[in-house]
RNA sequence: GGGCACAUGGCUCAGUUGGUUAGAGCGCUGCCCUCACAUGGCAGAGGUCGAAGGUUCGAAUCCUUCUGUGCCCACCA
């Protein structure tokens, strides 16, 4: 047999796996209508990530779907590629320009382009190259980019189409506007966050009288615009208000007061300042009372007033002057902590200003409707769960989406304005490419639209734009809809809502069945791993100190489902020390297997009776973690998959069918098993530990033809091999092995010396199992001579154990420590008899032996016999000593 | 202001439809470098499952309330 090296080194085999796979084009789907196919998109990466514990988790979670469904018999596609991330890759190539002592407007529209796009060719793969190191089984020859060209056709056809029946819109709007960016943004990327702000109470004097109202703001700075000054009309402090003026002392100009019923009377005094321009509520109420909006500041957030003081001023600067100037005036009543939340720019984290713009936006409530009616009827189901209400929720309450903004890198909105036409309704044109001339007037003075799209206006097409839409490829037809979406919570209204919502638009079918939603990645402290805060481990220092195969089992077995994870360097050895457990596990058996004795037979069948009590066991339990491993990936509870074959392989496999197995290491049918269920093993753990697994089962005999185990058949579930009467006589034996040990380390018998026993049995079955199997507890609880019958009597100078009807003598061969063995017998007593009452006192109620099903009330009866029968063992033993 | 999640041994967490003596990993104690593995083996200590009620023959598990923690959503200026 071939051997492993006595190492495991996980770099040198990772690496050169992950070649061969990719070199024999593995990982190439093509619609096969022989088969099923099962598709997965990827949530692209922004070509400016770096590979970080989320992305590990989430796209392990994949590969493990993908590998198990390719393996299963499906024609199994993982489409990958990448996002380009307006805002934020428009951010990173600005920054490297500022190094280089220039800007994008020195450079101009054009010039900037060109740099992104060669920013995007050096290192807009990097992540891809991170996910290859992860050992991921993605279909590399289809990459897709949300800028290539199929994606920008389908980009320009969604938003044409939208256009045409009336859902993409253009109009004045307040939205969030990021000062830093210079962009508009969508309600989504506006992030919430508590801020400890100031409430300032302020006079407004009333014309042509000595008083005045008194007004509550967060946003003294925003005055400048004010155009009136709003109370509730049933609030009976302002009546005197109707028809009254009040008087913007700086500026001198007057006021209307209105009357509306959304001004809460118990906020601060009950008066709202409006400024239209900068606040949505007072947009509204502008709208509704007609009312002028003045804008007072420039896309930078600084004031815009020529001729005043504040003009050119910062947006907090001006505030601070504006209470001054108050203050003078003393208009200026007082201020009082208030904390709030303010919206902040999800890319670069500035306080987002409300602003009044001309935008794009996307009439959401049509296209909502059959997204929601497609969840409700369960033709996309969520895992977990509750996500499903989270959605449904956010759905129901859908409001238009903002989608121009005002950057240079993304796909330019298709729409054209000719210079010409005096008719505004005329003079816009949308269409694909770019029309030659004025369709109403014949102008050739033509412009498009300088503004982009959302980035996200790219990823809702994803998962049918990637496959080729709007042509209708073979792989479209074949793999739409997808199978899977594995996604993070954060992404489930950018993304998810969007994409169910294009799918059903564009293709009137559901973007993926499935929808499983992880948890965040979280240090041990339960903060959010992010770059910002430095708490981030490094996916691939881990896979640098452990293999990548120890980072996807660690990281997997580690997170239950849907719940968040919390991580710490220190937790990767678990995964570390598992693969080295596998790695020498599988040289032992290289080492100990005869090749031609395993090529003789490979098939097995469940009653061949060359199977020892162990082989027959231990296949039992495989087939049974094998079962137990299928179901738990189907539904998504990857922990449980990845903890079963764990459990299996190391405390089933290796410490007891390994060690039994030596007692027989040469026999044909000890050969056969430790073969078997190795390799079989192997391929059930292939999904999650894809390279060792690659590596290890590389060196044993196959009973397939496949070049890889990653295309070898999962493991078929032989309902034959399982079997539970094997699993209690072994259970038996495992518990006398384990009551001897006991007996061992607790009387302090070197560890080296075997001992002499005598098991006094009360069923000739048991006898049985225990003289056939004699030497598996001679080997593993190290006993030299071994008695076993009916009629035993207790040796002189032993230690007793009592399993169930089951005693066993251990021989001390000294002075037994009566003290000392009563102790212990006693505390067995005690133990046993809190259990047992508990049972009696169950039984004797009537209600339960009439209520519980039978099967609960049966086995409590043998649980009572079982334990009935230890005590008297006991007690009996105890007796005898004194 | 709504909604969701979490509270189980020293630490980090499993525990699926209520039913064996509540499990694991790390840590801890004792013994062992036994010819696959000290990234290991064997044996062991340690928990009245956040609190109080309720449903039930039976509750870590279901219901209610409370306490603490975290997250999401929301235009109270």
């Amino acid at each position: 047999m071939p051997e492993l090296p006595t190492t495991y080194d996980p770099h040198e085999i990772e690496d050169r796996v992950y070649k061969l796979w990719e070199e024999k084009r593995f990982f190439h789907a093509e619609p096969d209508q022989a088969k099923k196919p099962y598709c997965i998109v990827i949530p692209p990466p922004n070509i400016t990530g770096i590979l970080h514990m989320g992305h590990a988790l989430n796209n392990t979670i994949q590969d493990i779907l993908i590998r198990f469904k390719r393996m299963s018999g499906l024609e199994a596609l993982w489409m990958p590629g990448t996002d380009h991330a307006g805002i934020a890759t428009q951010n990173v190539v600005e920054k490297n320009l500022m190094k280089k002592g220039t800007k994008k407007d020195a450079l101009g529209r054009e010039k900037f382009l060109e740099e992104v796009w060669k920013w995007r060719n050096d290192y807009g793969t990097t992540i891809i190259n991170q996910l290859k190191k992860l050992g991921c089984s993605c279909d590399w020859e289809r990459t897709r980019f949300t800028m290539d060209e199929g994606l920008s056709e389908a980009v320009k056809e969604v938003f044409v189409r939208l256009y045409e029946k009336g859902l993409i819109y253009r109009g004045n709007y307040i939205i969030n506007w990021c000062p830093r960016c210079k962009t508009a943004l969508s309600d989504e990327e506006a992030e919430h966050r508590d801020v400890d702000g100031m409430l300032y109470y302020i006079n407004y004097p009333v014309k042509n009288s000595d008083k005045h109202v008194t007004v509550a703001t967060t946003r003294p700075e925003t005055m400048l615009g004010d155009v009136a000054i709003c109370v509730n009309p049933k609030d009976k402090r302002y009546k005197h208000l109707k028809d009254a003026v009040v008087v913007w002392p700086i500026v001198n100009r007057e006021l209307k007061v209105i009357f509306d019923k959304k001004v809460d009377i118990k906020f601060g005094t009950g008066a709202l300042k409006v400024t239209p321009a900068h606040d949505p509520v007072d947009f509204e109420l502008a709208r509704e009372h007609k009312l002028e909006a003045i804008n007072i500041m420039r896309d930078d957030a600084t004031i815009n007033l020529p001729g005043l003081d504040f003009d050119g001023m910062d947006r907090f600067e001006a505030r601070e002057a504006v209470i001054e100037a108050l203050k003078q005036r003393k208009l200026f009543v007082r201020s009082e902590p208030h904390r709030h939340a303010v919206g902040h720019c999800y890319r670069c984290h500035t306080m987002v200003e409300p602003r009044l713009s001309p935008q794009w936006f996307v009439r959401m409530k049509p296209l909502a409707g059959p997204a929601l009616t497609a969840v409700k009827k369960g033709e996309i189901k969520f895992y977990p769960k509750r996500w499903t209400k989270v959605y449904l929720n956010w759905m129901e309450n859908i409001r238009d989406w903002c989608i121009s903004r005002q950057i240079w890198w993304g796909h330019r909105i298709p729409v054209y304005y000719c210079g010409k036409c005096s008719d505004p309704s005329k003079s816009i044109i949308v269409s694909k490419v770019k029309p030659e001339k004025c369709p109403s007037c014949g102008s050739t003075e033509i412009t498009q639209d300088p503004d982009v799209l959302d980035t996200w206006f790219s990823s809702w097409l994803w998962p049918f734009s990637t496959l080729g839409w709007p042509q209708e490829t073979k792989e479209l037809n074949y793999f739409y809809p997808t199978a899977t979406l594995v996604t993070a919570q954060e992404i489930i209204f950018f993304w998810v809502a969007r994409m169910i919502m294009a799918g059903m638009e564009f293709r009137k079918a559901v973007p993926f069945k499935d929808v499983y939603i992880h948890g965040t990645v979280r240090d041990d402290t339960g903060t959010k791993m992010s770059k910002s805060l430095g708490n981030t481990i490094d996916p691939l220092e881990i896979i640098k100190d452990f293999g990548s195969d120890a980072l996807r089992f660690s990281i997997i077995s580690i997170t239950a489902q849907g719940q968040d994870v919390y991580l710490s360097k220190q937790k990767f050895e678990l995964g570390r020390n598992f693969a080295n457990k596998l790695w020498n596990a599988s040289r032992f058996v290289l080492m100990n297997l005869n090749g031609d004795m395993v090529k003789k037979d490979l098939c097995q069948t469940a009653k061949d009776p060359s199977l020892s009590l162990a082989d027959r066991w231990i296949l039992s339990r495989f087939y049974q973690a094998l079962q137990e491993f299928t179901r738990a990936l189907e539904k998504y509870r990857i922990n449980d998959a990845a903890n079963r074959i764990y459990d299996f392989l190391w405390h089933e496999y290796c410490d007891w069918y390994l060690e039994l197995a030596k007692i027989s290491i040469n026999e044909p049918h000890t050969q056969m098993t430790l073969y078997k269920v190795l390799e079989k093993s192997l391929r059930v753990l292939h999904p999650i530990m894809p390279f060792i697994t690659e590596t290890i089962w590389q060196k044993l005999p196959r009973e397939h033809d496949k070049e890889s185990i990653m295309l070898a058949p999962w493991p078929h579930f032989q309902k034959a091999f399982v079997a539970k009467k094997i699993d209690c006589q072994m259970a038996l034996l495992i518990d006398i092995i384990q009551s001897v040990r006991n007996c061992r380390s607790s009387w302090a018998i070197a560890p080296a010396k075997y001992v002499t026993i005598a098991v006094k049995v009360q069923k000739d079955d048991d006898r049985k199992t225990l003289e056939t199997n004699a030497s598996y507890i001679k080997r593993l609880a190290r006993v030299g001579d071994m008695k076993v019958g009916t009629a035993i009597e207790k040796p002189a100078q032993s230690a007793v154990g009592v399993i169930r009807d089951i005693e066993f003598f251990v021989c001390l061969g000294g002075v037994i420590d009566i003290e000392k063995e009563k102790k212990r017998l006693l505390a067995r007593i005690d133990e046993v008899t809190r259990c047992l009452s508990g049972i009696e006192q169950k039984l004797a109620n009537q209600n339960f032996v009439q209520k519980a099903p039978q099967d609960v009330v049966e086995s409590e009866r043998k649980r009572k016999l079982d334990f009935e029968q230890e005590i008297t063992g006991l007690r009996n033993n105890l007796t005898s000593l004194t």
